[in-house]
Formats: structure tokens, C-alpha cells, sequence
DNA sequence: GTCGGTCAGAGTTCAGT
DNA sequence: ACTGAACTCTGACCGAC
């Protein structure tokens, strides 16, 4: 079992494992440099526990911030995962399994079925009826699928609560595995607007299944939806391509489906006559600010999934500037902000050791100003395009947005 | 020159290098006692800039005075020459001269003269030469009117610190009193666009009394002040309104200059053939997010000068998303919202004693995001306005305007 | 070549002022 | 809010085998 990289010239005895820098030689076993194998020796010896400060477990331990010792959880894993093993008589194998919240998969219908969603390209315009899926979304948003926590019946959970036990299921349930995904060269309409269909279907099924949502009056619910959804599609894809391909990387792909990514740079949209480069060419600046104000911030945040479920919240319920909301939803969105707020206090001082977590919040809020204001930008984009009439897409221009 | 304690020779290698204690081996690679190490440990991190109470630069650090720290500035200073580096690549330092104890008393000028700023009210549309303006504020921001704090010499203020200098400076100096307060029942173009004027000048004061802004490369400054005077402006007005007509109050009222108050639904606003009526149509909706998410939750937050200042940082430093700025500047900004962001920390922990400020710091962020989005609203409106041959104002449709 | 022991020198914490 | 003593943690080095 021996990994090897590029076959010969950087033979695979030169790196270390764990932390990816120059090692020399085995060390219990597995090669690794020697701070990392004083490391795990230390570790083994006092027998210490560590617990991962991200909560995540997934640290990427190749990045080295000067002063700061790499996260001893992730450490501590990877050594254990690469098989260093102190003693070769220890007879226990598989010792330790994140300390994180284990995601249940609760039934979830695996996908939808659209009667219309007929995707036409003619000419440069997407011809596509949205009308049967807002009547769908419309539907499916006054829902109630609150569904009990396996264990904890009798307990309601707090509102952000559910919303960090939604999102999770939500993520795993779409994490595409590193290896599976794709950078596909081509992308065709219909493939992007099936995905979309789906996607917003089950982010319906993901806010009926909070207590909140379910409990406000029928007709404020879509327009709560309308405003939440691109926002919070928005950071989730952007979590699911930093997870993917990992933080350290800085280029332009983004995931779409849970399978496909797209390179910004080389991937072809395939959109009939409509010429993919000066779609593009309109989405430059745009791309640019995701990259430079999006992605980057949140490379160096990592944030936990207990952050974006916060952010979540904030997407649907920050509602004091929509129209046609009624003051009682406002005093419910007042009482649900105020208490997820206090519940990240908790979450800040007392699971991340952080009591210092001002600027950390500061971050999470300007980020989620910088995603509505890409979101706007998005449809200023979209409204262009059909102004010069290259591209017609209907999602964006519909009931969909507010 | 071997030194010598007590009459016992020590070794060269047994004396801190900085104050001549005993030293216990290397530190940052020079010969000295942990806590001049910690004490420079703790300065590089938190980036501490001192000053020298004697303004000498020359203070002899053995002599020890107990209980009394040694001069910091020198006590730096000395690190820095005897070769501390807490990083190999932490290159330039530059602040190795003492700090000239300079008691620049520059008064803030009371009204700035401007030679063009001719106001002509012609047909529907408000002719008015900004461009004298521009260069003045221009000129204004590459300024350096940065003021030692009286009796605190010896230390530099944090960048929030500074801010809430100024800002508490900036509105004592043009806090109305209650009482002297009229709410006109007319008001001219002339008279706003000279408040304006004044107060952009003045606005361009407070930001080049900080610090970290004159250290910016010029060509950074005014792209910077650029994005922060509108949001200020919002921030300030509210602040006075509510200080001046009481938190209690539900009304239109607004206060304009410092004497006097505009009230949206008596006063007419007199701009030549232009109908005042028409344009307070165009602003309605804006008027009516004004006071639904702005001044409502100013209301029950009653935000102190501190946060006041807090916000002001944010507007000031918050430029990510502007365009030709430079790495090195949003290097700076965020190094500034960090820090602010740890102080404001403090400030809501130990001096508001509210340890769970989660949620009114969530408040204060979402109000930032609410006033950027304002000001993006005034700028469409204006744009409209001109479209429609209602008004010109060149005041937002200029330089002056990101 | 791999191991454990050792320790200088980093960071971190906290009581004292 | 700073200081500095006491603490933990890291990784380089060295001798043992
Ligand atoms: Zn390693
Ligand atoms: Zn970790
Ligand atoms: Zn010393
Ligand atoms: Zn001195």
C-alpha cells in the first residue's frame, strides 16, 4: 500500500503523511517527518484526547499559519488513518470516530417529479416555463414537515437548532466525494435547469421542516422562500466546493450538481446560439467578487456547519426590507434572529473555546451581506441579458426573485 | 566590557540584551529574559505602536523603578535594534525614530471656503459645479491631520479608539440642541448643498485624523472616503435626529443641518420649476425603509458613541467589494475590522458588562448591511430622477459616488 | 534508519497590579 | 489593560540499538 506521486521523480518516501512536508523516512511504520511522529509519540504516551476546534474533522493540515500549531485533532486522525500504529502488538483497530454530530438520514423523497419543466433553446433564448414549478414551490413551501428528532420526542428544538440539524442532513445528503466529481467540459441548459428544479424543491422541504417557518401564516411563506433560497444556495455551494476541493486551492471551479463541477475557465455552456463567452463575459465581475469576496474570506473562516446554519437563519429571516410583510412575522424573524444569535454566543464560548468571537462574528455577518449583495448583482446580470436579449432565463426573472 | 551584577561576572550570554536582567537563553534570537520577549511577543502580534514620554528615545531601560513599567517606545525600540524578529520575513518596520512629542494643535477650521460651489436653480434642474468640491476633498484626504490625545502621549490609539475620538468629536461639534432645532417649513437647494458641502470637508477631516487611514498609499484615500461618506452620513443624521427629538418619538422628522430639521410630510423642498411633490413621490419607498429598518431599530438598540464608531470603521473600511484597490490596503482594512471587532468586544464584556452581546452586535452588523443597501437605494433613485428630467444633482451623480 | 529522551524556545494562561 | 511568572506544546537534536 504504498502511494506513490508521479511514479518516479518525487518518490513517495519523501513526503510526510500527515502534514505534507519533507519527511524523512518511516516512522511507526508510515512516512512521515519527524515532528509529526514526535507528535503522535507524545500523544500516545500521555494518552491525551483532542477534540477538533472547527468540529468539523476535517482540517486540511497542509496549511501552515506561522505561529499556529496545526489543528492536534486532525492531526491525531490522520496519524491513526494512515496506519501509525506505537505498539504492533495493539491488537485495536478503528479507534476513534469524530466526536461530531453523526448525521441521520432521515427519509427525504430522493427526487421530484415535474410535469412541465420542459427546457427549449431556441434560437438565443431559453425557452422555459417556470409556472408549474413555482406552483410546485408554492405548494410545497406551506407544507409541514417537521419531523421529531430521533430520541428527543417531546423536545422542541430551538430554531437554530433545527436549522444546524436541516443543513447538515441537507449537506451530507448532497456531498459529493472529492474522487466522484467531475470538471466537466460542457454544460448544457437543461442540465443546469433540472439540477435548479430539484435543488429548490428540497430547500422547500429544508425550511418546512423548521418549526418557525411551518408556524407563520401561509401567504408570508413564499415570499420568505423567495428571498432565502438563492442566498443560501449561494454559501452552500460555495461550502460543498471548498470541502471538495479543499481550502488551499484557489481557482475557479465550482460544483454544480452533486457529481459536476465547473471550471469557470475551460468549461463550455452549451445555451444554443447564445454564445457562451459573452455570457460569460458578462458574469466576469460578478465571478470576480464571489471569487475575491466570497470564496476567499471563506477559505480562511472554514467555516463549522453550525456558521452556515446561523447564516441560514439569517438569509430567511433578515425579511424587514421585503414588501408585503406583515408586522407579526417581523416580531417572529425579531425572536428567532435574537435567540440563534445567543445560541452562536453559547456555540462560540463554550463548544469553540472562542469567548472572543467578535471578529469572528463580524466576518460571518459582512459575508452575509456580501452574498445578498452578490445575489442582487446576479439578477442586475440576468435583467442585462435579456435587455440585450442573449439569454432569456426565466428563473431568474419570475415570481422566483424578489 | 563584561557587565557586571552584584560583582559576580556574568557571561555576555546571561543578560537580557534589552534590559539588562538576567536573561534565559535565546529569545527571537537574541540574548533576553522572558518578559521582554513576551513584551515584544505581545507588541508584534497586537501590532502596538508606543511613543516615548520623554520624547527623548534615549531612556535607560536598567534603571527600574518597581512597580513602574519601562518606557515602552524604547523598551520596543531596543528589541527592534538589538535584532528581535518574530519572523524571519517581517521585514519593514520604519517607525525607528522617536515620534517627535509634537502638540500639533491644529484646530479643525470652522468653515472651509470654497471658490466655486455656485448654486443655480435652472428650469427643472439644479446646476451645480461639483468639480471644486471634488478637489478640495481631493486635496483634503491625503492629508495628515492626526492629533496626540492630550495626556495620553506615550501610547498610539487603536484605529476604533481613534474613532471614537473623532466621532464623538465630530457630533459634539454639531450636536443641535433640542430646543434650538426648527423644523423649516421650506428648504432650499442652496442651503443643502452648502450643509453638504461643508460637511463632506469636514467628514474628510475625521477620516484623515486616523491613523491607519493616512498611512494609506494617497491614490487609495479618496476611493475609500468615497464609499464611506453616505453610510456615515445616514448613520449620523439618524443618530442626531433621535438624540435631538428623543427615542420615543415616531414621526418624519429629520434634521438636516444643525438648526434645522426637515419633516417629510409638512416640509416643501424648493428647487426651482422641479416638483417638490414629485420628487418626495420617488422617494417614498426609500423614506419608508428609512424609517421601517433603519430608524425603528435604532430606536430600541440606542446604540452608544462606540458602536456608533464601530459602524463608522466598518463603512470607512469595508472596501472589498470596491474596485482598484489595492491588496496591500485591503491587507490594512482587514487587519482594522479585526482588531475593531476584538475591541468592541471588550467594550460590550467588561464596560457594558454584557457578555452575550452576540445579538446586539448581530443588530448593529445587520443595520451596516441595511444602510449600504440604503445608499445604493438613493443613488438608483437619483439616477431615475435624472432619467426623468426631474432633478439633476450632481452630488450623486459624480466622483462622489462608487 | 528508527526509536525515545531531552530541552530551548515558541505560544498560552492567569493572578497581580 | 498591561505585565511577567508559570505553564504547555513543538520540533530539532542526540545517543541507543
Ligand atoms: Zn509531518
Ligand atoms: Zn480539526
Ligand atoms: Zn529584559
Ligand atoms: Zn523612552
Amino acid at each position: 500500500m504504498h502511494p506513490m506521486i508521479n511514479g518516479a521523480t518525487l518518490s513517495a518516501t519523501d513526503i510526510c503523511l500527515v502534514c505534507g512536508s519533507l519527511a524523512k523516512g518511516l516512522h511507526f511504520q508510515v512516512n512521515s517527518c519527524r515532528a509529526c511522529a514526535a507528535f503522535y509519540r507524545r500523544s500516545v504516551k500521555s494518552k491525551l484526547v483532542y477534540r477538533c476546534q472547527r468540529g468539523t474533522g476535517r482540517c486540511d493540515l497542509s496549511i501552515r499559519i506561522k505561529g499556529k500549531p496545526m489543528c492536534r485533532y486532525c492531526r491525531m486522525k490522520k496519524c491513526a488513518d494512515i496506519g501509525m500504529r506505537i505498539d504492533a502488538d495493539m491488537g485495536h483497530e478503528s479507534t476513534s470516530s469524530p466526536p461530531e454530530s453523526e448525521t441521520v438520514a432521515d427519509e427525504v423523497p430522493e427526487e421530484y417529479v415535474l410535469k412541465g419543466g420542459v427546457v427549449q433553446v431556441e434560437g438565443k433564448r431559453i425557452i422555459y416555463d417556470v409556472k408549474p414549478l413555482i406552483h410546485l414551490i408554492k405548494e410545497a413551501v406551506i407544507k409541514n414537515n417537521v419531523q421529531p428528532i430521533k430520541g428527543l420526542s417531546g423536545v422542541t428544538l430551538s430554531p437554530l437548532q433545527r436549522m444546524v440539524h436541516e443543513v447538515s442532513k441537507f449537506i451530507a445528503q448532497r456531498t459529493p466525494k472529492a474522487c466522484d466529481v467531475q470538471v466537466v467540459s460542457e454544460m448544457r441548459a437543461e442540465s443546469c435547469i433540472h439540477f435548479q428544479e430539484q435543488y429548490l424543491l428540497k430547500l422547500a422541504h429544508l425550511v418546512t421542516s423548521c418549526e418557525y417557518f411551518v408556524r407563520l401564516e401561509d401567504d408570508q411563506k413564499f415570499p420568505l422562500f423567495r428571498h432565502f433560497w438563492g442566498s443560501f444556495q449561494q454559501i452552500e455551494r460555495a461550502y460543498q466546493t471548498l470541502t471538495a476541493f479543499g481550502y488551499e486551492t484557489n481557482d475557479f471551479r465550482m460544483i454544480i450538481g452533486d457529481k459536476q463541477a465547473i471550471d469557470m475557465d475551460n468549461t463550455k455552456f452549451i445555451l444554443g446560439e447564445a454564445d457562451s463567452d459573452e455570457i460569460k463575459k458578462l458574469f466576469t465581475p460578478l465571478r470576480h467578487r464571489v471569487f475575491g469576496c466570497l470564496m476567499n474570506p471563506l477559505r480562511s473562516l472554514k467555516p463549522s456547519i453550525f456558521e452556515i446554519a446561523y447564516m441560514a437563519i439569517n438569509f430567511l429571516w433578515t425579511c424587514f426590507e421585503l414588501n408585503n410583510i406583515k408586522l407579526s412575522t417581523t416580531v417572529i424573524a425579531e425572536e428567532v434572529l435574537e435567540r440563534s444569535a445567543n445560541e452562536l454566543h453559547n456555540y462560540y464560548v463554550y463548544e469553540m473555546k472562542l469567548p472572543n468571537y467578535a471578529a469572528r462574528h463580524a466576518v460571518l455577518m459582512r459575508l452575509i451581506s456580501v452574498i445578498e449583495s452578490i445575489i442582487r448583482s446576479k439578477k442586475d446580470v440576468m435583467i442585462l441579458m435579456r435587455l440585450f436579449n442573449i439569454l432569456e432565463d426565466d428563473f431568474f426573472d419570475s415570481e422566483l426573485v424578489d
